[in-house]
DNA sequence: TGTACATCAGTGAACGCGCGTTCACTGATGTAC
DNA sequence: TGTACATCAGTGAACGCGCGTTCACTGATGTAC
């Protein structure tokens, strides 16, 4: 039953994106390798192929998820100009939409007390994936300060991580709406 | 072996007590009903004599939790004028004291994507305790518009919910202890 | 290029363990008279 | 106020279940000659 070398990277591929789907949906914890393995079409005997523990896994799936969220923010800035391009990044952040798919969406926010307990590999992912997200918004910015503009930038990435979280809580869909347009005016001020 | 009344609800307000610091130092999830029993000095099956299940107890935890930490903000606010009961509040949150005191902080920051997932009594009572502490701090804002300040002190509360969950992540103490002053920094000129 | 063999991706069952919840029991507390 | 009985807080063991991890096995892939 062995798989060729290009089968087993798409199969590793597979396992991680679909971790990364489950741990931002469900939490890490609630997020069992079984569900993962039968989620990646494989029985669950076959991980540790792939994996050394479900903490490697969680590190890579965080860094996945990381890469997919500034991909995806980067997209939504495609082709504004500085200042369209900052207002784009945190409109697409403070969507509903954002907001109604953590699957999809920026780790920080959907599991974000959880790798504040994660091993410290994981943080350091976590760690390096939001000092990436500020920085690509701090580009955006029109400041001539450089260290004043990632300043503001790591505020404002702050304001929407926490925005977001509190949003999911809300579970008044018009209070959980109204609180994410409020921060975003808020933060499209500073 | 049957207690008085009032030994019962000591025994209750402990069982809260102990099961709020060990959701917002360990999580939710990893925290067990047995863990929590015993640091409450008591064997696991005497749960159900207080609680319907593990979800209710979170429910309270959360709410005892949330009371706590309004509590200590305004105790630190105590005795000072509105703008100086403003910058005490958010200096007392954005703590390093904070940071490293989970099991007694902020549950929103402590458990924020956990209680994004709770059942809907729980994120009631975490949707509360949010508008709790805005109310909190919106009253100590100088502005003339009411609707104004509760805005900027909601917009206020996401980046230190954000800033603190985020500063639990980040290892590195000087990185971690920089980002809660630079966040700080901009909360205090909103 | 063809053959023999070593490698290893994936299977499926099992491991010990801790989870939330249930239950029969104990005996002090609370209540009815 | 005193007595008889019902209540129920807490104990300790058990329930079924799912967890992360391990392992013997299979057979296609990759490698050495």
């Amino acid at each position: 039953m062995r798989k060729s070398r290009v089968e087993t990277t798409e199969t590793r591929r597979r396992i991680v994106e679909v971790a990364a789907e489950g741990f931002r949906a469900k939490g890490i914890h609630a997020t069992g390798l079984a569900d993962v393995m039968a989620a990646a079409g494989l029985s669950h005997g076959g991980f540790y192929r792939h994996f050394e523990s479900k903490d490697q896994l969680v590190a890579h799936a965080c860094d996945a998820g990381l890469t997919g969220i500034i991909e995806a923010l980067e997209a939504s800035a495609d082709g504004c100009n500085e200042q369209d391009g900052f207002r784009a990044i945190v409109d697409a952040y403070m969507s509903t939409a954002h907001r109604d798919t953590p699957e999809h969406g920026c780790p920080l926010a959907g599991m974000g007390s959880e790798l504040a307990r994660a091993d410290a590999n994981t943080r350091a992912v976590a760690s390096r994936g939001f000092d990436a997200l500020v920085d690509m918004l701090a580009e955006r910015m029109t400041g001539q300060d450089g260290a004043a503009d990632r300043s503001r930038a790591a505020f404002a990435f702050a304001a929407m991580i926490g925005a977001l979280t509190m949003s999911r809580i809300i579970a008044d869909p018009a209070a959980s709406a109204s609180l994410l347009e409020d921060v975003t005016q808020h933060i499209e001020a500073i």
